[in-house]
DNA sequence: GTACTATATCGAAACGGTTCGATGTAAAAT
DNA sequence: ATTTTACATCGAACCGTTTCGATATAGTAC
């Protein structure tokens, strides 16, 4: 029954101070080559793994970040709240960090619903997805914890976003390059700021062509993005309206697939009748027919930014606030109807 | 700038000693009402809370449970298992656990794929979603860290199971209630404990009516459970065969969406021609069309129960093995063509 | 030769809790 | 009246790290 090794049974095997192992642990202060190599042969013969939580006491730090998802995000179907949780947990490995994720709702209400590691200081900082209420962020920002957001904004706080501007100028200049003139748009819950850019986007392209958008081409306003809101939206733009448009871009991927399904199921043909792109990339949109044409977003990526980003304000304190922008791609595929050659 | 309160700072509040707070605190051993009520009321005061490194450092405990969960099970579209998590963390809130979620392969490999918290013994359990490989949990039984499966099944490991022949009953017998005696099955990856509960059970009730399951109504032994894998499966069965199902019982909701989408491509109507049924009650369910008629399970309550039962095992380190089993419900909707009455 | 400076190592004091054994008291059992 | 037992509280050791200041040595600048 032995016992785990600790940093004294280094020491002891190595003929050195504990402060000296503790120094080449934390890579600090200096230690000479010799040394260093021998302790760190020595740690790796006893697989001595440093205790995280007598660490955090004599550091005063807890080795965790949060991610805070809102309920919602975390359970609608779509994965991708869920890659970019997953592109976090894989860069965190890298950092020696954990990453306690917990979903709230979209605003504060009872103290019984706070996440506990807030409670207890129990993460160095935290990484909230998506939209949120900002009773939350001042909270937290109350607490002097860095906060990072992904694929939100906020006033004074950092983040990591989705091009989303170049994104939907890609869709629509597509659509425009495949001749199509009437292009509609399908944007589900505006007030969310990516889907707003892109919304915005759309239009300005438009516009810039020369062609103003017809209310009758887009529909948003609905209150989240989901395949079924798709579907609504397509069922609004294309039953008993005279001024349909002959090119869908679904502001993500869920929508853009309600919207194959609504088009289908009238006897639309796509892409002849109707061409579709959607915005995200998920897998979904590889399965259905035709294969969809959308934006790629690098949702792992994004994660593994917003950790390395969190870090470096968990060891600055600087306070610095920065905006990151991630890039896109458009994913051609069939459903737009229009090849790149 | 005031620093957060100790445990100090409620003992010479309250005149008592560090000791009185902390029984309070972990509600052991004798304290006077009178004292125990005073302290609460002092914590509560100073909006004390323990700090997680210093109770982990001084009991050797780290609060933490390990939710592991294979790569393919996560990323997959479906949400069932992150549904399961989601339980697993509102439960864990209760116990003061906090849940650390990570991806692993499904088979040991590298070192360097080990979760950190195995390493370092930083979680005081773990909880294991889904089919995973044998030499996980070997790794994890020889660091004397108690393991709870959910969804899957080891010998001589504790587990939480969903109660597949149940469910495959319901929905077998539902639909020789309705007239159906060409019953199929489309099963995905059959070497998964719960798929093949459901296979078994879905040919015993048939037998046991007096029907033996012709080779041609079924298609298993895929690698996965996903959409395309129904719609592939659907295909196999339904193009080129003079013996055809009337009814299809899909081993889960996806795998039944993908069937459905190929049978409507295919001209086949739902459910007069072919009725179906799913399993899982997954949301898309509810918006495919027809509505699927499908078998509930708790994911959430099943990730609760996990981390009430991990939490005991983690108290008790008894190491009896228990296996536990939900309960399931046949969900009724339109892609049946059964109505209960 | 003196005064710095950079490098290398160490001892001891935290960090904030838990837990064990000691001590004391009042009620219950003999 | 004496011994047990249950209740109540406390002091001190301990958990495994980090970190700060002290000490020592060797090389560099003047």
């Amino acid at each position: 029954m032995k016992r785990k090794p600790t940093i004294r049974d280094v020491a002891k095997k190595a003929g050195l101070s504990l402060s000296t192992i503790s120094l080449v642990l934390n890579n600090k202060g200096y230690v000479s080559d010799a040394n260093k190599q021998k302790i760190l042969s020595i740690i790796k013969g006893l697989d001595y793994h440093p205790q995280r939580s007598a660490r955090g006491l004599a550091s005063q730090t807890s080795g965790n970040i949060g991610f805070i998802l809102t309920e919602d995000h975390f359970s609608q179907s779509e994965p991708f709240y869920t890659r970019i949780f997953l592109g976090t947990e894989f860069e965190a490995r890298k950092h020696n960090y954990y990453i306690l994720l917990t979903t709230v709702g979209k605003n504060i209400k009872e103290t019984s619903e706070i996440p506990r590691f807030l409670l207890e200081h129990n993460v160095d900082g935290v990484i909230i997805a998506g939209k949120i209420g900002s009773s939350w962020i001042e909270y937290i920002k109350n607490k002097h914890i860095p906060i990072l957001l992904v694929d939100y904004v906020s006033p004074r706080v950092s983040n990591i976003t989705i091009d989303n501007k170049t994104g939907a100028e890609l869709v629509v200049q597509h659509f425009l390059n495949g001749g199509h003139k009437k292009i509609g748009f399908i944007g589900g819950d505006i007030r969310h700021p990516s889907i707003h850019e892109r919304f915005t986007e759309y239009q300005d392209v438009l516009l810039t062509a020369g062609i103003t958008p017809s209310e009758q081409w887009y529909h948003i306003g609905q209150s989240n993005t989901t395949q079924s809101n798709g579907y609504e939206a397509a069922k609004k733009i294309f039953s008993g309206n005279d001024n349909k448009p002959t090119a869908i871009f679904a502001a993500n991927d869920a929508m853009a697939i309600g919207c194959i399904q609504y088009l289908k199921e009238n006897g639309f043909m796509i892409p002849k009748d109707i061409a579709i792109a959607g915005f995200d990339n998920i897998e979904a949109g590889l399965h259905v027919e035709p294969r969809l044409t959308t934006v790629n977003v690098h949702c792992e990526e994004m994660g593994s930014l917003a950790v390395r980003r969190i870090a470096e304000m968990v060891k600055e304190k600087s306070g610095v606030v920065t905006k990151t922008i991630t890039p896109v791609e458009l994913v051609v595929r069939d459903s737009c109807g229009i090849r790149l050659d």
